[in-house]
DNA sequence: CGTACGTTTGATCTTTCTCAATAATGGTGG
DNA sequence: CCACCATTATTGAGAAAGATCAAACGTACG
């Protein structure tokens, strides 16, 4: 089976209604499909991007740098997930994006996706509130990173990634491949790498969390939420369900 | 003098060209006035907003709480800024939105909003754009907060207010009334209060900054920029002309 | 002119960082 | 399948940035 745009469309139609013709129009989008290698740039910042890419499987992550060459990871993205839609109307890229895992993403023509957004008011109007939710997670993570101390911030970020995956319909429970280093995790909540592999033993000893390898699962779900003060009104999920 | 939107859509063709229809168009919508105390809220968190606000005048700061009490401020919005956009299409804030001084803003029905972005195109990308410089900003503060120490946080913040204030015509030289407290640069920084008043203390020995009440003067401009690793290229003001 | 708020300063404490060494893991070529 | 090497994770000890606590000082405003 080739690879489509599917995915991506069904996480669009999360929080954005789309119509029959208007998703016809998108999976028709001409695109090439490439596999990347773990730590493959998929956008440097500073790029002039000339493309969008589509996360088809496999993991990416978001990141500026510091002066000093410190690193700052500013999201992560899963599959389904559109990596670079703030390049379809800016310039110059203002940050990386790189790929966690061995990964394939499909590009997209920006000139094609921006024709597409021009020509139909459901998909500019889905691409918009894509952009602002992706904007909220980034508000999220200056709470994160500003005023949570070292468990709360690292609790927090497992609670999104486990929720973000559940949502796209990519875990069966509540456990995952974590699929960062310890190192990745430090740059993501503004730690360093020791303090990280402290932090997770921490949560171990509490219960909250258990590994083996990489592996996370979430024995006291609850108490982890707690834990690390998430609430997921931020990813914004009941978008199109009517709420309280 | 009655206040238009006027500064609204200057900000807005910064980044995006409107033609003249559609400028009629955006400052033919009808809105209603409010002065506002300093701290007055225009949006809290978990509300359903039914109006966008434009900041007439003044200054305004969006928020979020943690589940201690601690409070992140996550940006900082100066006159002619569109305060909710993401309001726009997200049906549940996620953050508040706070006045900093007394201000005034105009009010407009976010069906009027949604109607306008649906009829006219050039609006509805301007808009889009706008949303995309927040999120860009965004990203900047997470790296700011998570990777930079106490005096480059500080420092950073200063320029990117003066850069900001001047793109909008708003200050003749560097140099301006700060409109926050210590306390509120503390929120911004993710640091605390005590912390704000040694480091300011620190940079004006330095002699990078000089004060005198809450106005603040950038003797060095240049090396201020340096010690903050301030690089405006994330307040994408260059979005339309070409660059190298 | 007094009261509330904001700023400054000093002393002490805590979290997290840094440095360094060791251990585990994963992948590779023989 | 095993030995080797590079990467990642863990642990300990000491250092440092920033937090906390507490008091004094300014300033603005009713």
């Amino acid at each position: 089976m080739s690879p489509t745009l599917e995915i991506a469309l069904e996480k669009l139609q999360i929080r954005s209604p789309i119509g029959d013709a208007d998703r016809a129009a998108f999976l028709a989008l001409p695109f090439r499909v490439r596999t990347l290698e773990p730590s493959s740039y998929i956008i440097r910042e500073g790029d002039a991007p000339t493309q969008c890419a589509v996360l088809l499987s496999g993991f990416a992550y978001r990141q500026k740098l510091a002066a000093d060459g410190g690193r700052q990871i500013i999201g992560v993205h899963i599959p389904g997930d559109i990596l670079d839609l703030q390049n379809l109307y800016l310039s110059v890229s203002d940050h990386g994006v790189q790929t966690l895992t061995r990964a394939t993403v499909a590009l997209i023509s920006r000139a094609d996706l921006q024709t597409l957004a021009r020509t139909s008011l459901a998909i500019q109007q889905a691409f918009f509130v894509d952009a602002l939710v992706d904007s909220s997670i980034f508000r999220e993570w200056i709470l994160n990173v500003g005023r949570r101390d070292a468990r709360e911030r690292v609790a927090h970020l497992l609670c999104e990634i486990a929720r973000r995956l559940e949502a796209a319909g990519l875990t069966a429970e509540y456990g995952y491949e974590l699929p960062m280093t310890q190192e990745q995790l430090a740059d993501a909540t503004g730690l360093t790498p020791v303090h990280i592999s402290r932090t997770l033993r921490a949560l171990e000893a509490e219960k909250l969390i258990s590994r083996s390898k990489r592996h996370i699962r979430f024995p006291d779900w609850d108490g982890l939420r707690k834990a690390a003060d998430f609430n997921e009104r931020y990813l914004h999920l009941d978008q199109l369900r009517p709420h309280l």
